[in-house]
RNA sequence: GUGGGUAUGGCGCAGUUGGCUAGCGCGCCAGAUUGUGGCUCUGGAGGCCGUGGGUUCGAGUCCCAUUACCCACC
């Protein structure tokens, strides 16, 4: 075992973490750059993440595979060395962009028949094609392969879907470890997360979080969250999902979410976040402050000579004003987006920084409720 | 100066042989977007149809005059 997850500190449910792999330590709770192709779009470099603080970088499984190839990946040495990034990635295990992108899917107990949204040819995956890929990506952390049935989903559906993916994971993990103790195997400690699901049936989560508690794996994720139920749903999910989940053992909220969506899930136990909100948001010029979400593309800040937000110590509000900023995004200068994505990012790894100060300190309850208040708060 | 053309919301345009609350694109304003297809979607505001007369039950559409701009020719 080459990761280790120490619990610093605890405040109710939140948790001070700090998780070793073999690519450097991770502070939780943490919040994951989202770069699906290996790329952080709106133009942001690897150079760029280590100016912003990021810790962890996130790709996709789904989409390398099928653009450039996990096998060109592996050749030109992983991904570390393809994107030239030496901290913790993560990759998604392609489960849910066969479910949200390609089209003429079919769901078998072996794996997913689906057509690329590239090119349309078909491919076929199922956990071990996924992990076989991960391995040749040689991510700090590889996540099983899951089906995320539709929050809408009928009850009988979900219960036969969750049981398919309890067994994916089994064999998900057969399959890594045989693979970590291969000799052409780039990242032999490569680490796979657990995915729970349910939709919004409590029983079927905690009946299934007790199950794949069982496979002790060395993290787990709560998936299938944030796809079309209310918050309070969410919320409610996550709160009677993570005391069945192993309390040594950091908890990822996939996909999730908001500021605000963040603060909630830390108090009630998770540690890993994902989210593609602040680089889409970026790039379509909606920007984070701790006075709330402003739309730059709003007339009102054509001749406003001020940073994004007064205080704020990222690379974009350093040098360059909203005037300026909305005019390149205005003629669609690549530079505009990359400014805002900038901001955004860190915007959300700054929070994460707050988060982690105010659990250490133990005021992460007055934080949360200060913070939540200020961002309420129109400029 | 002569001939021709065009004038419709901020910009670019549609508006059938005159007929019901004048449309569209962009822009503007406000939202949505949650394990990313550099998007997409949903609302909203804004026009006495260049100006003045006339014909008609009824004119953005027809007639006259006038103004501005464009193009040719002198």
């Amino acid at each position: 075992m080459s990761e280790r997850f120490t619990i610093l500190k605890k405040e109710g449910l939140a948790k001070r973490g700090r998780f070793e792999t073999v690519h450097g330590v991770i502070e939780t709770p943490v919040f994951m750059n989202v770069g699906t192709v290996a790329a952080i779009k709106g133009a942001v470099s690897t150079e760029d993440l280590e100016r912003i603080g990021t810790q962890v970088e996130l790709s996709n499984t789904y989409h390398l595979h099928v653009r450039p190839g996990d096998d060109k990946i592996k050749a030109l040495g992983g991904l570390h060395k393809f994107m030239s990034w030496n901290k913790p990635i993560l990759t998604d295990s392609g489960g849910f962009q066969v479910f949200s992108l390609a089209s003429l899917r079919k769901i078998k107990e072996e794996g997913v028949y689906f057509a690329s949204h590239i090119d349309g040819r078909k491919i076929f995956m199922g956990p071990e094609e996924s992990m076989r890929i991960q391995s040749n990506l040689a991510s700090t952390i590889a996540m099983a392969f899951d089906e995320c049935p539709n929050s809408k989903a009928e009850r009988k559906y979900v219960e036969d879907s969750v049981a398919r993916t309890t067994r994916w994971l089994e064999r998900c993990k057969a399959e890594m470890t045989r693979l970590n103790s291969l000799d052409d195997t780039i990242n032999k400690d490569q680490l796979l997360f657990g995915i729970n699901q349910g939709a919004i049936f409590p029983d079927i989560r905690i009946e299934h979080a007790k199950r794949i508690s069982e496979l002790d794996l060395p993290g787990y994720a709560i998936g299938g969250l944030a796809v079309g139920e209310t918050h309070e749903e969410m919320y409610e999910i996550i709160e009677k999902t993570v005391p069945y989940l192993p309390s040594d053992k950091p908890v990822y909220l996939m996909g999730v979410g908001t500021p605000v969506n963040i603060l909630e899930a830390v108090e009630r136990g998770v540690d890993f976040f994902d989210c593609v909100y602040p680089t889409r948001n970026g790039r379509h010029a909606h920007l984070y402050t701790n006075f709330g979400k402003i739309n730059l593309m709003n007339a009102k800040y054509e001749l406003d000579d001020s940073p994004i937000e007064e205080g704020c110590k990222c690379p974009t509000c350093q040098r360059y004003s909203r005037a300026y900023i909305r005019h390149l995004l205005k003629a669609k200068e690549m530079l505009g987006m990359r400014l805002c994505v900038l901001h955004n990012l860190y915007f959300y790894n700054n929070l994460m920084t707050e988060i982690r100060d105010a659990l250490d300190k133990g005021c992460f309850a007055e934080f949360k409720k200060n913070k939540i208040s200020s961002m309420m708060h129109e400029e």
